[in-house]
This record gives structure tokens, sequence and C-alpha cells, in this order.
DNA sequence: CGGGTTCATGAGATTTATTCATGGGTTTGA
DNA sequence: TCAAACCCATGAATAAATCTCATGAACCCG
């Protein structure tokens, strides 16, 4: 029987590089942890490492309990930390996860009403994941995961929530300025700025440049959205945006929004809870706020 | 920090309904797991039950740490069958999940040609999942995913291996028989036999009938893919298989396989594994014999 | 109200884990 | 090449934990 404390050592193990400073790492004597591994392994039967010069390597039966502890460990880890918060009285915690970077900003327009609708109940927003949103979810990482990108699988229910344009925005200097939609070729000459996401999950490639076959003359990366606000506005570079969220900074900046194509990209914010989850009734309640939100201030297009 | 033993201590009060008899079955006495219950609550500073009566209710805590419990024990005991696997001196085990049912039979077809060229790796199909296909695939419960429904999610890689036809099997007797293809009113008087699976993951309802607004007059479930082709034969309803499984039976039975519409309902099997595994060599090499079976014997439209 | 059942508790016995002391192997570099 | 530094293993002694036994209190049911 694998216990916690064994791939605690495993893990410890593998991160100081040597038995004698893991043991320091989990408060042992090196003579007490070499004791403990001696009888895991004479327990499983088979050896976890083997001794190379004077360090310890793993063998594949390490290698592979190796893995799942760390797979393993942070789900533990994440137990403790909840059971705390049991203890200290808290009605519990909404974990949500958010895979679209620009969500945040309705995100936090979704939370307060809800928050002063739920008061004791915790919230907190995770926004990177070791194995992407999904795993998160199905982990327990993450209760709900908010994302343009629905995916259809058992287990899991999204819900639509909120409906917005996703609009090129550029600056007013730029030639593009005029124009009443832009077209793919539009982009050849253009320094395209996004949030650093692998370019098939963002939609101006997935629906827009890809299938005609296009690209901007280059493309980097930036992580807030302020800092691309800077790009466009000084005419360094054009980015896009929601057009709700594009709208707030209309105003204050030398920048407009454009629709990318005749018709526009048009996509929908969704929530996914685990299906068995889904009539909880916070979870329930946030999606109710969710929605009403569309209608709400947000609604700017 | 919750061990492994607290969990299986949860899990079996929950279990026999009594700590006495949850003692009994984890091989102590009524008093040491008294004792141990007693230090875990003081240790985590929480009650994790309250006495109703002279049996034991759960907290919300204990509701909480049950639910953890019931979640990742079995990863656990996975974990100590796949070590005992490694100490006999198996290589390794490929474990493959199937979301749809009739693939079993394409299935076995791959995996005999991929067992002899990769001998040592045991391999074992799993086809019920509590939480669905995409959640195994993310908690290693499987390694691959075998379904016609694949997902764009992060953390997964599907790869088509296998297209085919998904037809409509009726008795000659049957007035549809002579048709050249299948209308969706054509379904108004028939009894359809499916596997028991919800009706939005069958491809005749997501992909043909519920978009015409159509329903058969009623639709009954079965197991076996025997019971559900006596039936067919006897003329007692009708049936949709892969093109290339009907064609197995049409030569013994009394049926025929028939267009869904004048297009048909083309599909693919999908092969899914994680991602970070995507080039481990024996994922690589099974979809490879997956793919190069789908030129061989089996291919039959 | 009494027999049967369930859980709690303290003290002592038992088992398990840890430390101490030591030794042997490996690497490093003067 | 040889000593110093480092790493892990082992056995015996010690410390700590876990478990059992014996018992009691609360509860349920007839």
């Amino acid at each position: 029987m694998i216990e916690r404390s064994h791939l605690s050592i495993l893990d410890q193990i593998d991160k100081q590089g040597s038995l004698t400073k893991a043991a320091e790492a989990l408060h042992l004597t090196q003579s007490a942890l070499s004791h403990k591994i001696g009888k895991l392994q004479q327990q499983i039967g088979a050896a976890l490492w083997v001794k190379e010069g004077r360090q310890l390597k793993l063998t594949p039966a390490g290698n592979y309990l190796l893995k799942e502890a760390k797979r393993l460990l942070p789900q533990l880890e994440r137990l403790d930390r909840r059971l705390l918060e049991h203890a200290r009285g808290e009605l519990g915690r909404l974990n949500i996860g958010m895979e679209c970077h620009p969500c945040y900003q309705w995100l936090l327009g979704v939370i307060d009403p809800f928050m002063q609708q739920w008061p004791g109940l915790e919230v907190d927003v995770k926004q990177r994941f070791q194995f992407g949103g999904m795993a998160a979810l199905f982990n327990h990482e993450i209760d709900m995961l908010v994302t343009p990108d629905p995916v259809r699988a058992t287990g899991v229910t999204f819900e639509p929530v909120f409906a917005y344009e996703q609009v090129l925005i550029v600056s007013n200097q730029n030639l593009l300025a005029s124009k009443a939609f832009i077209a793919p070729e539009d982009m050849r000459d253009q320094v395209l700025y996004t949030y650093p996401v692998a370019s098939e999950r963002l939609d101006i490639f997935a629906e827009f440049l890809t299938p005609a076959k296009r690209q901007p003359k280059s493309h980097k990366t930036l992580e807030a959205t302020e800092m691309i606000l800077h790009m466009v506005a000084s005419n360094r570079g054009v980015a896009t945006l929601p057009k709700w969220l594009a709208a707030r900074y209309i105003q204050s900046l030398p920048i407009c929004a454009l629709s990318l194509g005749r018709a526009g990209i048009h996509k929908q914010i969704h929530l996914g809870v685990r299906s068995t989850e889904r009539e909880l009734p916070h979870l329930n309640r946030f999606i109710e706020v969710a929605k009403s939100q569309d209608t709400g201030s947000l609604r700017v297009d």
C-alpha cells in the first residue's frame, strides 16, 4: 500500500537530488530515510532506485512512481488546504479557472454581485494549468471553467453565458482605421500582438487568417492587456479584443475597433462544470448571475 | 497532512455504516479506529463526524473529505496494482478506454498485430467510466481513448485512424429494405434498437433525426450486439451499426444495410492520448498500427 | 427496564519509526 | 595517489506511535 509519505519521499529525492538532502527537507535523519526506502522497496518487491556512483538513480518502476507522485501530491496538498478552510469555519470555496485572458475583466463583473448574494463563500480564480483547463476540472483543481471554446465530453457540462464580438483594434493613424471591416489580406502588413497562447487557440488565426491561408507580418506576444493597448495606441501593431472590452479604451486612447470579416467573429463565453455538480445551488446561482450580466452594463456592442 | 489511511477510514465508515464494522474491515479493533479518528479530527482541527444517536454522521467537512477519498483512493489502488506488475517484471501496460460500443470489434483487429509487434506489453480494455472517458484519460485511469467523437481540449491529442459509414440495418422483410437510402421521416414507424447510451451521443439522433425534428416510433436499448441483430433479423425493429461491422452479418442474417440520408452518416474513429505522451514509442506504434488497419481486411465499404 | 449495540477513553503492551554510531564506497582535487 | 568530502547502508538502542484490553456511557428496541 503506497502511502502519501512514500510519494513525498520519491518527490523530495528527485527535487533535492540526494537522499541526504531529501532527508533534511523531510525533517528526518539520513539514516531514517534510508531505512524507510529500504522497507518501501522490500514491501513492493521491486527496486525503485539503483546506486549509480554515490547517487541514487531511478529504476523504471521508480520513474513511474515519481510521475504519479508529481500528479497526486498536488491534489493531496489541495485537500489539506481546503480542510483547513473548513476548520476555520469557511463555508466553502469556489475555484474558477479561466482559459481566456480578456475574460478576466468580464468575470470580475460577475463575481462581485455573486459574492454579495452568497456571502461566506470564498471565490478564487486561477489562470495557469499544468495539463489544461479540462484536466483541472476533472482533477477538482477547479470547480468551474470559463472559456470561449467549450468541449463536448461526458462528465462536464458547458453553458453559454455571454456573447461578444472579437474585434481588431488598430491605431487611428493606421491605414486600416478607415475601413468598414478587415479582410484577411489586410493583415499582411500588420504586426499582431496577442496574449502568449498557442496560435491555434487564437480566434483570429483559427477562424480568420488560417482558413484564408494568410498571416500577419509578424506575431508578437505580451502578457498584459495594458501593454498590448499601448503598442496599438502607438501604432506599433494591432491586436484583437472582445468588443465590449475594447469599448472601454476607445474613449481614452487613439484607437478604434473593426470587425474581422464582414460578419465579424462572434464568440460566446461558456461556463463549464462537472456534470455531477451542475445542480449544486452555488454553481447554479453563479451561472444565473453570469447570464444576467449578459444584458447588463458590459453589453456594449 | 491527510494520509491514504485517513481516506480509507472515511471510505470504510461510509461503506460499512458504522465505526465498529469499519474497524473490522480494516483489520483493527473498534478501539484503535476510534483513537485514530479522534486524532485525525484533532489534527485537522475540525469534526468530521458528529454522533447522531449511536451512529456517526458526516459533517460538511467530512462529506467533502469522503468525496475526495472516493475520487483519490481508486487512483492509489491502481498505483499499487501497477507497481506490482513492475515487480513481476512486466514491461508495462497499455490501458485503452472505449466510448463506442461497436468499436470493440475494430479494436480487436488492431490489438492483435500490435501485441505481436510489442510483446511483453500488457494491453487492457475498459468500457465503463465513472466520470466519462475524458476524465479517465486525465486521471491516468486509461492511456488511450477510442472514440468517434474527439474533443478539442488542451492536454489531449486526438488522431483519426479509421473512417466508416454508420448505416441503418433493417430486416429484408421491412418495407424500408427496398429504399435506396433512409430519410428522417422513414423512422416514424420504426422501433429503434441501440446500445444503452444517452441519445445525444447517438449519431442517428444527433446528426439525423434531431436536426430534422423527427423521432422513431420507439427507442429501446440492449447491451449485446448479437441481441440487437436478432431483433432486427426478426423484424422487430431497426438499428444502426458501422457499415463494415454490418457487412459481417449481412451474409448470414436476413438483413440489409441502408445509408442514413442521401450522403450517409460518415464517422471516424479517433485515438486520444495525453499530449505529453503523444510521442511515447508504444503509443506512437499503436496509432500507426491502427491507421494501417484502416486499409486492411476490415475496410468493406 | 434490561439486553444488545455503538462509540469513547485511559493504561499498558506492542509495534513501528527514528536516531546514533559506524563503515564502506565514490568523487574531487591538491 | 591520498586525504577530505560526500553519499548511502546497516545494526543496535531509543523514542514514538499505534494498537489492544478493559471498561463505561449513551442509545435503541422490545
